[in-house]
RNA sequence: GCCCUCGUAGCUCAGCAGGAUAGAGCAACGGCCUCCUAAGCCGUAGGCCGCCCGUUCGAUUCGGGCCGAGGGCACCA
């Protein structure tokens, strides 16, 4: 709808140029948005301030002589008015809001699908725990994150698989090992202390146990100490995995591929991306120490790659990561970061530029911290002492549908209080379950209409003139917002809008039931109203889709 | 000290590429079920959009400077 209001705009323009009422000029950048206030009517656009200043003329003649030129007769504007400084005001006939109903059951479940995409392909990396022990919230609200983005990005025409980077190399996975052996000894009867700096959780012990009950770790004990920590770290390592992924299925969150860190040191990509380096003499040595010159690309110091005991840092492992995911064809990345990385933004951006990458072909989108609550006090949390409350006892107690929604009701770069009690809750503290009621209030008249022998209208056949209530024309209008809606939140990486929308949409909708029988005497009426109600569930069941959210029949 | 993010109603937060009288939920107060699920709806009240400059016809939105909160400044990951 607005571009239609802005393609006729343009047109006459063009037209009160060609025909002097104005002088030649360019068409300037100007927007047509949704009035906040009735009385401005559906649609304004600020055309005729943008020309102010080219056309050196009053905003309000300049709105005149383009109203002028207006082709009404496509028959969606009703009337315009001028308004302020030089809006011009919309208002359009409620049968061309109306008309989107039709199309939205026409569509169905690729209502509100957009093609901004062009099928280019971005791989979206997100969650990248390490695989040293459960998942926690924090990294639960991630991965609702990246699985949320990756979800509008499909459906906004972009190609977009999930991946997880398995930091799996380095020595936290030696400590991981390190840890199991030395619980594995206390088990079997060893008083020697538990390390500090070590992976504290129960869950450690389990493992230690399973381990020494399993037959390759009988001989735990007996090996020399690398050889058993090498063991105990690969077994642990995987053991935590599997958990990791079960944990993620059971959040609805979709991984397509795990990226193994071992993987590229062990199969020389992190040498290739040296030499890449190397090759533009962007690497020196320095105190034993392999470095890179970050400072040339805007970083605020170089940056180490290989220690000066031979190991690669992460740093080195990474510039491999992100040049491997070029080379596999993405033209865009997306990293969900948690915001404790934010000062390793720059660096990474500098070694993408250093190998010749558009620093912009990287996006890190940073998510906050979760403060976990119940009834307002903070769940007291340590890593320390390694208690933690882990993702799976969250979606156990709340569920995958609420946590997921409450989630994503917050940017995601803002801090986040979530209370369990709430989550949990059934009332209107809980905005989940308030936009789930509003679907299945749709589903529940549908019922009825079955119960009452009622069939259910031919979208495309039925006469929606009798839909004249301003809160059924209001509602119309939401729903035609849907799709850009969606193309806005996918491209601006912001979830948090399509729940918004969601809320909406469902109080309008709330709103509207409360104020409005939908199975009334007279049929036309009825069936109007039935294809307005089928209409909005299919836009929150859409919607909730989106967000990997279920959308109930009843509750 | 330097860098990043954030300061909007009592609380938690939206505000989409700068637009007309700044929104929602919670909390508070007052109403609405012989009627498609009251897990709902309607109404009232509540604001120097942290402060000061600047750009602009117009700034909560952009830029600069303060003040305040959080985070980051490793040959850790």
């Amino acid at each position: 709808m607005k571009n239609t209001i802005s393609d006729l705009l343009t047109a006459a323009l063009a037209q009160a140029c060609a025909s002097g009422e104005l002088p030649e000029v360019t068409a300037p950048e100007f927007v047509v948005e949704k009035t906040k206030q009735a009385d401005h009517g559906d649609l304004a656009s600020n055309l005729a301030m943008q020309l102010a200043r080219p056309c050196k003329k009053n905003p309000r003649q300049i709105a005149e002589a383009l109203v002028a030129q207006l082709d009404t007769a496509g028959g969606v504007i009703e009337r315009t008015e001028i308004a302020g400084p030089g809006f011009i005001n919309f208002f359009l006939k409620p049968a061309a809001w109306l008309a989107v109903l039709p199309q939205i059951l026409a569509s169905g479940e690729t209502f509100g699908q957009g093609d901004a995409g062009a099928g280019q392909k971005v791989l979206v990396e997100f969650v990248s725990a390490n695989p040293t022990g459960p998942l926690h919230v924090g990294h639960g609200r991630g991965a609702v994150l990246g699985d949320t983005l990756a979800r509008l990005l499909e459906f906004s025409g972009f190609e977009a698989p999930r991946e997880y980077y398995l930091n799996d190399a380095g020595n936290q996975m030696a400590t991981l090992g390190k840890s199991v052996l030395v619980r594995a000894r206390q088990l079997k009867g060893s008083d020697e202390p538990f390390p500090d700096n070590h992976y504290k959780g129960e869950y450690i012990k389990d493992l230690a146990a399973e381990l020494l009950a399993t037959p390759q770790g009988a001989g735990l004990l007996d090996m020399p100490e690398a050889e058993a920590v090498s063991l105990a770290a690969d077994w642990a390592g995987a053991g935590i995995l599997t958990g990791i992924k079960d944990d993620l299925a059971a959040f609805k969150v979709n991984i397509q591929s795990y990226f193994s860190e071992r993987s590229l040191v062990g199969g020389g990509a992190v040498e290739r991306a040296f030499e890449a380096l190397s090759q533009r003499g962007l690497l020196y040595e320095s105190e034993g120490a392999l470095w890179f010159k970050a400072t040339e690309f805007g970083d605020e110091k170089d940056r180490v790659v290989k220690r000066s005991n031979g190991e690669i840092t992460y740093f080195a492992s990474d510039i491999a990561y992100h040049l491997d995911k070029f080379n596999r064809g993405f033209t865009g990345l997306i990293d969900v970061w948690g915001a404790d990385h934010h000062g390793y933004v720059p660096r990474v951006k500098a070694a993408l530029a250093g190998l010749g990458r558009e620093p912009d072909e990287l996006t890190v989108v940073l998510v906050q911290m979760v403060n976990l609550l119940r009834n307002g006090e903070p769940v007291a949390m340590s890593t320390r002492g390694g208690e933690f409350v882990t993702l799976r006892e969250v979606v156990d107690e709340v569920g995958s549908d609420s946590a997921r929604f409450l989630f994503l009701t917050r940017r995601s770069d803002a801090q986040l209080d979530f209370d369990l009690e709430v989550a949990k809750a059934q009332s209107m503290d809980n905005p989940v379950f308030y936009v789930q009621y509003a679907h299945t209030r749709v589903k529940s008249i549908l019922r009825k209409a079955a119960e009452q022998g009622v069939a259910l209208p031919d979208p495309a056949a039925t006469d929606l003139s009798p839909l004249s209530g301003e809160a059924e024309v209001a509602l119309a209008r939401r729903l035609a917002e849907f799709p850009e809606l969606v193309q806005g939140a996918a491209l601006a990486l912001e979830p948090h809008r399509v729940t918004y929308y969601l809320h909406e949409l469902a109080g309008a909708f709330h709103s509207y039931y409360n104020a409005c029988h939908v199975l009334v005497e007279d049929p036309a009426l009825s069936a109007a109203r039935l294809v307005l109600v089928l209409a909005v569930g299919r836009v929150l069941a859409n919607g909730l889709g989106l967000l990997g959210v279920s959308a109930p029949e009843k509750m």
